[in-house]
DNA sequence: GTCGACCGTGAACCACGGTGCAGGGTCAAG
DNA sequence: CTTGACCCTGCACCGTGGTTCACGGTCGAC
């Protein structure tokens, strides 16, 4: 018991402050007070001289976050799903679920669009010349 | 000749207003005026009185500046495209093939990660109950 | 010629997603 | 106990994509 790996199964091993857990996450510690402000993200305490203190965990919370946003979903979109995950016990099942599907279906239509563009421009591609009455516009509208 | 009808066949039947065009193609008229000083639309002229003249070929055009927006792309990107597909003569084949195609491998990103995302919430869907540690965050991430 | 609907301008304002800065306190190494 | 790196707060600012407002001119029907 005293392997100095026993440190790592220490459950409050270190409570990252903002730089770390912004270098840690990849965002500037703007960007997490920021988060902070819009109801993101939210220190598991404070020191005595009032520094932030987060978890290790919190890294992930921004990642998922940042990752989220990159796949078109807003803050505040996000911030609701946080804020559901964050309830531990009553998880409003039926509110997920539906707000899940619903998200599905514009995912689906996004992916169609998508690949409806992808083929156009592709073809555009192959096919070289540009055409009187601009085909980009064609294959888009 | 003297078919009503003939008045369809004139090129110059019917230069639109502000009004007429924004709800020929479902947008505001500030919307219109916005994207004029954005530089992606033009009015073909003005009337004596000032008010601005739109072809009818106008709302072909914001309908595309709207589809595009949702596709993704921003309003610089399709003020470029837009004012590559204005210019008659020289159309710069080179530039638009190498954008369409750093464009193509950005949309097949975005396609596969959405499809990602797409069947990570349908298993959730599908499986119902949401577990500890929150399976959307790991789906996702 | 007068009415109402429509259009013009410039400037302010909005939501979103942050960034930057001033002025000051904290913390740990030396 | 000082020094330098780090952190705090609050507030202003930025780009993007528009919307709203005040104030005024235009247009067609009556």
């Amino acid at each position: 018991m005293a392997d100095p790996a026993a440190q790592r199964t220490a459950p409050p091993a270190s409570p990252l402050t903002t730089g770390p857990l912004a270098r840690a996450s990849g965002v500037a510690v703007s960007t997490l007070r920021f988060y902070e402000r819009q109801g993101l993200l939210e220190p598991d305490g404070r020191s005595d001289g009032g520094y932030r203190q987060y978890s290790p965990d919190s890294v992930r919370r921004v990642r998922f976050i940042r990752r989220a946003q990159e796949l078109g979903f807003t803050l505040r979109e996000v911030r609701e799903v946080l804020a559901l995950s964050d309830e531990p016990g009553r998880i409003v099942l039926d509110d997920v679920a539906e707000q899940v599907s619903d998200k599905l279906a514009e995912l689906d239509q996004r992916i169609a669009d998508l690949r409806g563009v992808r083929a156009a421009l592709a073809l555009l591609v192959e096919t070289g010349p540009v055409h009187p009455t601009c085909p980009v516009i064609d294959a888009i509208v």
